[in-house]
DNA sequence: AAGCTGACTCGCT
DNA sequence: GAGCGAGCCAGCT
C-alpha cells in the first residue's frame, strides 16, 4: 500500500519538526485544512508510514504520550533533551508552531490565504 | 453495505 | 489533573 497524498502531507510536516520540539496530532491536522485531516488520520498515517520520520515528537493535545508507543517515545525524547515525567511532556512550552511561510515550504498548498 | 477499530479531542464531572 | 462519554472519519473485514 502506498501513502495517500494526505499521508504524504502529514509525513512532510512531521519530518520538519525541529529536534527537541513537540506538536500534537491536532496541531498537524489544523495545518492541513485541504487534506481533510483529522487527529485520527494523523495518527493513522504515522502508524503506517511513520518509520522514516521523527514520530515521537508528535504527542496528544494534553501533552501526554500515546500509551501504545509511550516507551519508545520516552527514550527518543530523553535522548534529545526533552524531559519526560511519567507519560507527560511540557507540550505548552516546547510546542512547535511553524508560520504559514514554513508550511508552504514543506507542503505545497498547505495554507491557502485566498479562499 | 454494515460494523469495528484506532499512536485522537473535547466538554463535563 | 484524572476519568468518562460522545463525536470523529478513513480503512478493513
Amino acid at each position: 500500500m502506498n501513502p495517500s497524498p494526505r499521508d504524504e502531507a502529514v509525513l512532510a510536516v512531521v519530518a520538519c519538526i525541529p529536534r527537541g520540539r513537540l506538536v500534537s496530532y491536532g496541531d498537524i491536522a489544523a495545518m492541513l485544512p485541504d487534506w481533510a485531516c483529522t487527529p485520527r488520520q494523523v495518527a493513522a498515517a504515522l502508524s503506517r508510514y511513520g518509520g522514516g520520520v521523527p514520530w515521537w515528537r508528535v504527542v496528544q493535545s494534553a501533552g501526554t504520550l500515546a500509551p501504545q508507543v509511550a516507551q519508545d517515545a520516552t527514550a527518543h525524547l530523553r535522548a534529545e533533551g526533552v524531559e519526560v515525567s511519567g507519560r507527560r511532556v511540557a507540550l505548552t512550552t516546547l510546542r512547535w508552531q511553524p508560520g504559514a511561510q514554513e508550511l508552504q515550504a514543506m507542503v505545497p498548498g498547505a495554507d491557502r490565504p485566498d479562499r
